[in-house]
DNA sequence: TTGTACGCGTTATCAA
DNA sequence: TTGATAACGCGTACAA
């Protein structure tokens, strides 16, 4: 078995209340005795154990990020972004792949609570009233990143915005047809407000709404690949087509290289998300860049603030995004 | 406060043995205690604290993940693979991310250990003597995965034979001069063997090895750009080029678009591990497939069976690669 | 089949 | 400036 705290005490010759003390440097300790202390620590190689700190302080300097699934292209730079200002702070993070499954979601749930993490950051699934309800019940503060639920923190961008800046920017360009294939139909933030933007485009340039240009997608490279090809192989085939997210711009790409069209010349594409293939794709992808570094990182900050009880602004944050002009328009 | 054990136990008129007794199901508890314990459990909502429990039993149920970045390309698939059967056998993860930074390496193996991982996953840096002094020392379980050293257990593939074969398969598609831009130098696992690979496969072949044809990488697109610049514009130039990583042959392609080179006519194109893009993008890159997803399930396996005391074969695997042949030869 | 009571390794209170 | 000791919430002898 490892050693413990009374093992350093009895070589230091000491109280195992002084080698706590000197652990958690709290003043009132002479010295020479912290000194000496210390010395002994490091010679027995202590390690202090964690788990029976958290057991008597009540916190454990873990936080829990519930996502769909690292391996799509969005979530490993935002979990990153969290991490970075997780590690600042002294926190680690639990990861869960939830992949948008309730019984996932709700096990997780469970074990984070058990587990009592300090706070949790979700951008999981679609926030159900049962979700949401469950959330606050918690008794962990929970910050939201790119969703958003009543009055839970959540950092956030204007997706409806975003979309209907591309598709301004798209019209400026001179194209009439244009074709969308979106998220999901059942998901407001990254689904339905992006739809909602291009509509809003198009209508305050009092351009008809073409239902059969929109397509619906799931985020997923294949989504914009059989969109794609169903776009364009439309009788009247749009000259631009806005994918709701990178992942399935590509896909498009794919189906126009497939149906051999030219990029920007025949079909212009663009995306949203900016993720970092985006730029590197030959050719490049025109998108609107989230900041998804940020998201994280900003997230897991208002986590900490919550967590501190420091003073904050406002408990929901709206980042910048930005329109990246590239190679496909 | 939350609930204790012992708020349900008075609760429902037992002891807190008893509770406990459901909780973990030990048998020796009457079917109608047992009813109605877990009744009261559910009705006052009562969550278990793993914390005191961990410190109890001495395990903590969660292991820690040490790899370079999750948002670089390689990672974010295995950590998934790894988190998959971690949940399947009731393990959390604690994600670090260490950017192959020795002193972030240190503090995390340092809270990794403070926290009591049952176990770890480590598949950062290269692994120096005093690194793998330091794994083996701790007195937690490593398993390495991508990387090697000593006696540790470890999954890998075969990289120099995987690297060879690539070589052969371009040799046999009648390429003469065969690019490479490596991988790290120092990094014996997917740089030197990747470098040895293509060399042997030349010899074998009694071809000579041109220096000026090998040029140094880090494994990130922006060394495959410059270093597929440099090759596709020196006065003989490569037919082939044959990149350590996926993403440094986009680097090579994107460079290719710009020099107008047609690909695979003019210069083709290889890569190494089949990250997920590598088929998505236009045109597709031939690479040699690494089971990334395998390959953390397999070391979390190989993880839980050395946790469990399980009879394990081998500490060291093996395992397969594939060679993918798509649209860039 | 059930209950009592101790111990897991810390921190923090209170006295000295 | 220090030390004894009572928590923290749970599991598990051991006894009943």
């Amino acid at each position: 078995m490892s050693l413990r705290i009374k093992d350093v005490a009895s070589q230091a010759g000491v109280s195992v209340a002084t080698v706590s003390r000197v652990l958690n440097n709290s003043n009132s300790v002479k010295p020479e005795t912290y000194e000496k202390v210390l010395q002994v620590i490091k010679e027995m190689q202590y390690k202090p154990n964690a788990i029976a700190r958290s057991l008597k302080v009540k916190n454990t300097k873990t936080i829990g990020i519930m996502i769909p699934d690292i391996s799509s292209y969005f979530f490993p730079e935002v979990v990153r972004g969290i991490e970075d200002v997780a590690n600042m702070y002294d926190y680690n993070i639990i990861l869960c792949n939830t992949d948008l499954n309730r019984d996932k979601e709700q096990k997780y749930l469970q074990v984070l609570t058990e587990k009592q993490v300090d706070g949790m950051i979700f951008m999981s699934n679609i926030i159900t009233k049962e979700l949401g309800a469950k959330l606050k019940s918690l008794q962990i503060p929970v910050v939201l990143v790119s969703t958003d639920y009543e009055d839970l923190p959540a950092v956030t961008i204007d997706n409806h915005e975003a979309s209907k800046r591309m598709i301004e920017y798209l019209i400026e360009k001179g194209h009439d047809r244009i074709g969308m294939i979106t998220g999901k139909e059942d998901d407001p933030i990254a689904g339905i407000s992006r739809i909602e933007g291009y509509k809003k485009a198009l209508q305050d340039r009092g351009r008809e709404i073409d239902c059969s240009l929109i397509v619906a997608g799931d985020y997923r490279f294949n989504s914009g690949y059989q969109g794609g090809k169903k776009l364009l192989t439309l009788s009247q085939r749009p000259t631009a087509i806005f994918a709701a997210s990178d992942e399935m711009a590509f896909g498009v790409i794919k189906a126009a290289a497939e149906l051999k069209l030219a990029i920007p010349t025949e079909i212009a594409i663009a995306g949203f998300d900016d993720i970092d293939m985006s730029q590197k794709i030959v050719p490049s992808l025109t998108t609107i860049a989230q900041p998804m570094y940020n998201m994280g990182a900003v997230g897991m900050r208002l986590l900490t603030k919550i967590l501190n009880g420091e003073d904050i602004e406002t408990t929901k944050i709206v980042l910048d995004y930005s329109l990246v002009e590239r190679e496909t328009s």
